[in-house]
DNA sequence: ATAAAATACCGCCAAT
DNA sequence: CTATTGGCGGTATTTT
């Protein structure tokens, strides 16, 4: 498999029929603006991965006036729009501010009113954070549920009771409106946005690039409220999991495609749609990763681990785990091992030829 | 390290 | 008529 970088550029990905459009996006930035939350639209939206398959996003940074937002660090970001771009936005993305939680704190003007003209006009809203006051603030949260930072939680709920709460989840969508969790859980949150529209291969891609995890579970499964079940994502859930607990055996495509009782070409291509790869290369994935977790906790043989993990013999678990991790699983369970290594975790095609060397 | 056998993958297409 | 299914066969990848 060839990394994707050096791909030609693919033909770009169409919004999925039925899925609503996600191609414009403008990000509202105010005063206090927390750096994080405001990059993380950015990052995701905001840089051209045509080839990488992704689409091209439109990216509007916003403020109520455009020039000058101090943030929350003290540095100037200096917007480009003012809110004009809201208007004509497929979603909204509204960062969060110092003071968001401060029941004090007022909207700047203008704001409030765009908000509610995206939401009446079929547009989608993000709030990332502590940002889930400000869209409370603005009235497009009422009867709705929403998420927070933990820290912010029960705060939200004394003060928008009309609002319904739900904690231990990195992400909400109901209808229109999308909140996230902490800080980071913001990235989980575009990603979710991405899958929705692009389908999971597109939301893959843009995480690989970022180097985080494709799809996240929060303290239960993300809450997503949907009153007609767009695309139950999940229909393959319980199989994923009835795998998970018997990476151990032998779990042929075929196998799991009589477990979920389909015929194996319909499997695949469910499989494909709900989670971006194919059978085999998702259960060597888990393999690899449990493989991970059993040379950082335990000592166990190399051999041991092969087969608790399901591979037919320790040379097919050191293939595998060379392949998606780029180390041996030694010189992997070493950088672990030492508190303090004296040497950097070897890096793909410097000190490897050593590194296998010193280990085999 | 290589070769041979076995599986998996995916486009195509006819049949629901 | 459209959407989905699942069999087939060639190619790619994995396993032994």
């Amino acid at each position: 498999m060839a990394p994707s970088a050096a791909a030609p550029a693919r033909h770009l990905p169409s919004t999925r029929r039925g899925a609503p459009p996600l191609q414009r996006i403008a990000v509202i930035i105010s005063d206090g603006v927390a750096p994080f939350e405001f990059s993380i639209a950015c990052e995701v939206f905001g840089i051209d991965r045509t080839a990488d398959g992704v689409p091209r996003f439109n990216l509007d940074i916003c403020a109520p006036q455009p020039g000058p937002v101090r943030s929350s660090i003290g540095f100037d970001i200096i917007a480009p729009s003012g809110l004009e771009p809201v208007e004509h936005a497929d979603l909204v993305i509204v960062a969060p501010v110092t003071n968001s939680a401060d029941p004090e704190y007022r909207l700047p003007p203008g704001v409030a009113e765009a908000l509610q003209r995206a939401v009446a006009r079929g547009a989608r809203i993000a709030g990332f954070c502590s940002a889930s006051f400000l869209l409370a603030r603005a009235g497009v949260l009422d009867g709705r549920c929403a998420t927070t930072h933990w820290m912010y939680a029960d705060l939200l709920r004394e003060q928008y009771p009309q609002v319904c709460v739900e904690p231990d989840v990195l992400y909400v969508e109901d209808g229109p409106i999308f909140t996230s969790a902490g800080t980071a859980a913001g990235i989980d949150l575009c990603l979710h946005l991405v899958r929705r529209s692009f389908g999971p291969e597109v939301a893959n891609a843009i995480a690989r690039r970022m180097v985080v995890p494709p799809h996240r579970e929060g303290g239960q499964s993300q809450f997503v409220k949907t009153p007609v079940a767009v695309r139950p994502a999940e229909t393959l859930a319980p199989l994923l999991d009835w795998a998970i607990e018997r990476l151990h055996e032998d779990l042929p495509v075929v196998r799991l495609a009589k477990q979920a009782s389909m015929s194996p070409r319909t499997f695949a291509r469910r499989f494909q749609d709900e989670t971006g790869t194919s059978p085999h290369t998702w259960v060597l994935v888990q393999r690899v990763t449990l493989a991970e977790r059993l040379l950082e906790s335990s000592d166990a043989p190399i051999e041991e681990i092969a087969s608790r993990c399901g591979f037919g013999s320790a040379t097919m678990l050191r293939h595998h785990f060379t392949k998606l991790r780029g180390t041996t699983p030694t010189a992997y369970r070493r950088t672990f091992t030492c508190s303090v290594p004296d040497i950097l975790p070897p890096r793909p095609g410097t000190h490897r030829s050593h590194e296998l060397t010193a280990a085999g």
